[in-house]
DNA sequence: CTGTCCATGTAAGGCGTTACATGATTGT
DNA sequence: ACAATCATGTAACGCCTTACATGGACAG
């Protein structure tokens, strides 16, 4: 499960033991573009964690409140992260639920096809605005860092959002013309993916 | 529910009503690489629309046998479908596991790093040769379809998995490079993007 | 004095997976 | 004779989402 080796690698990487808050705002700021995670799972996944021996919680207690609980990874809890990272995961399901709207767009009139593309694409672009900023902000950090190497790789992610929006957003943008010149034609289908399959095989 | 309205496209577009069998071999054969169904949910969902008015059943009892099912889409869920299709989808999250070993990256050496996007880029290698054998089939029978815009909308659904695999393939490459040469400077790391986000806003 | 932040959780439901179970027909 | 295909489903579990619920501290 890949929450509970997030968890976990957040916890590896911090100096200080951390709250189930702490862990919300820590997948917010930085992996929700790959892997979002909301309040209740976060909570619920720490205390399957700490069952499991993987991490230990340090109780505070605070009158009239809720007890603060302050979670560290255990030695064990760091050899299962290191074992999860190091081996390759079995093929993963994509869900991409527009290309449903694609695939059976012999239902819809070209104008109501193109309307669902174009929004497509005004949101990819907005997002990519938006990892671009992130983006450009993160590279200044990178010379002052005291582990360049592990900065980096966590750009390194943010790198793999822009590239497949910007991919997607190409494709979108051939997919609008083609609509819009009517030529579906076998040569124009090619034409996106530059008919050199064999290059990447 | 996107699988909902996927079952009520495929039955749109058929001339006989299907069975749920049919429905998953139907699935299998062209929206698995981006809406993989399995069985017990494709049963479970057609009783859903069935219960909703959106299919109806026609029976075909069989003695010694369970009962066949046919199920065909109704009007109302030619409305149903229509009206989702031409809606923009809100925002979907994306998951992608592989990057979170990425992102944690930090915990391993480069040799253990580099054997994970290895293997990762080689199952994606293998995937883009699958789609391009796929492609190249489908683009010759284009020409010959009677309805061809609606099977160009449904290939082209193909050419975006192929130019999203290309895109993590070029990524991965890039990072297994970076990783390789040891250099991490912001200048490398703008390299990848073409450092032209300007050109996508 | 209102709203946001800090910090915790529970409950219920939806969607998806895996495994189990049945039994005739068709192909090798 | 055996396997694959056709065709149906149930059961149980796992992960994730949404909504609900509490309550102090602090800022505008």
């Amino acid at each position: 499960m890949s929450l509970k080796h997030a968890i976990l690698g957040f916890l590896s990487f911090a100096p200080e033991p951390l709250t189930g808050y702490d862990l919300k705002k820590a997948f917010d700021n930085s992996v929700r573009h790959f892997w979002p995670a909301n309040q209740s799972q976060i909570y619920r996944t720490l205390a399957a964690l700490a069952e499991d021996g993987l991490v230990e919680i340090d109780v505070v207690e605070r009158a009239e409140r809720l007890d603060m609980k302050l979670y560290h990874i255990t030695e064990n809890g760091r050899a299962e992260l290191h074992h999860w990272l190091s081996t390759p995961l079995p093929p993963q399901d994509y869900r991409e639920a527009s290309l449903i709207q694609v695939f059976f767009g012999g239902n819809l009139t070209d104008d109501e096809l193109l309307n669902v593309l174009q929004h497509e694409a005004q949101a990819i672009e907005e997002r990519l605005a938006l990892y671009a900023e992130i983006y450009t902000a993160s590279l200044d950090r990178i010379d002052q860092a005291n582990n360049p190497r592990a900065l980096a790789l966590s750009v390194f992610t943010l790198e793999y959002g822009i590239t497949s929006d910007q991919s997607a957003l190409n494709w979108l943008r051939s997919v609008i013309e083609r609509l819009q010149t009517g030529n579906y034609s076998p040569a124009n289908l090619a034409i996106l993916i530059g008919d050199n399959h064999e290059n990447n095989v």
